[in-house]
DNA sequence: TATCAGGGCCTAG
DNA sequence: CTAGGCCCTGAT
């Protein structure tokens, strides 16, 4: 099917962001993103005019959300450019970036890998425990792996996800299997929560501190306020902002802003 | 072979 | 509030 969309929309930026652990480029062109049970092959045929494996209803129901393509990220470049000089220039580069809509139980899992990893061996140790504990999922192009839910890996021992290259963040995994499982966090009651609530109830999970909560809140709940500061970002705010931090000029869109740095800052490093 | 750092967090003091 | 430790992997 073909779709035209009118906006900020840079396939090859938005995988190389940072923000998502197991989309790619699967050949010449094509990306794959994966979401819950839906798998995407999506390709840029002409400026602004994409080929998509999907049909128009499952475009509508799942992958517009997923995309959050009913924000207009040209209107908010737009709005928030001009505020600060090293911030512009970072606007500059990453246009065509948006944050995603990620599942919440996908993104807190590889989050809580992420720390003190770097991104390619998170990636490596998200696709691992897809590989040995996801479903199956046939594509008309392949067969792979769907993320296991909290459910799925309610069997799982602390030493079988060592295995999985997680070293100490093993049992953080397994509380957040326990407390998703039990209820005792609801990753679909917080999401109706404020801001600082939501980070609160995600913060009750082991090795879920604020960065953590605020990738979780940002990635995937589109809580675009909320800002993950990294190494990365602080290293921008040191070195590139004289020391201030530079999220307070953009309210509601601070956590895009970050994505802006982030890219940037990322692509820069070697 | 040795050392360092990687989208942090937890615990002690 | 700050300092260290942490499991493991890839880069140098």
């Amino acid at each position: 099917m073909q779709i035209e969309i009118n906006d900020d929309f840079d396939l090859a930026k938005i995988v190389a962001s940072g923000q998502c652990f197991r989309a790619g480029l699967v050949n010449n062109g094509t990306y794959r993103f994966i979401t819950g049970n839906n798998v995407l092959y999506i390709q840029e045929t002409e400026r602004g005019l994409f080929s998509v494996s999907c049909d128009c209803d499952e475009w509508h129901s799942v992958w517009i959300k997923y995309f959050d393509l009913d924000r207009n990220y040209r209107t908010i470049f737009e709005e928030e450019h001009g505020k600060h000089p090293f911030v512009d220039r970072t606007m500059d580069a990453g246009r065509g970036l948006r944050i995603l809509r990620q599942d919440p139980w996908e993104i807190l899992v590889s989050t809580i890998i992420s720390q003190r990893k770097s991104i390619p061996v998170i990636q490596k140790s998200v696709e691992i425990i897809a590989e040995k504990y996801g479903t199956i999922k046939k594509t008309e192009y392949e067969e792979l792996k769907l993320f296991p839910s909290a459910k799925d890996l309610l069997h799982v021992s602390e030493d079988d996800m060592r295995k999985c290259g997680v070293g100490y963040r093993a049992p953080y995994i397994l509380d957040a299997i326990s407390k998703v499982t039990s209820g005792e966090v609801d990753l679909g009651v917080i999401k109706e929560l404020p801001d600082g609530e939501l980070l609160q109830s995600l913060e009750r999970i082991r090795g879920v501190g604020e960065k953590v909560a605020n990738c979780v809140a940002l990635f995937s709940y589109g809580r675009t306020a909320c800002v993950p500061v990294d190494v990365w970002i602080s290293r921008a705010i040191n070195d590139d902002c004289c020391g201030i931090s530079p999220f307070d000029l953009y309210g509601e869109n601070a956590g895009i802003i970050q994505q802006y740095i982030f890219y940037y800052k990322l692509s820069r490093q070697r």
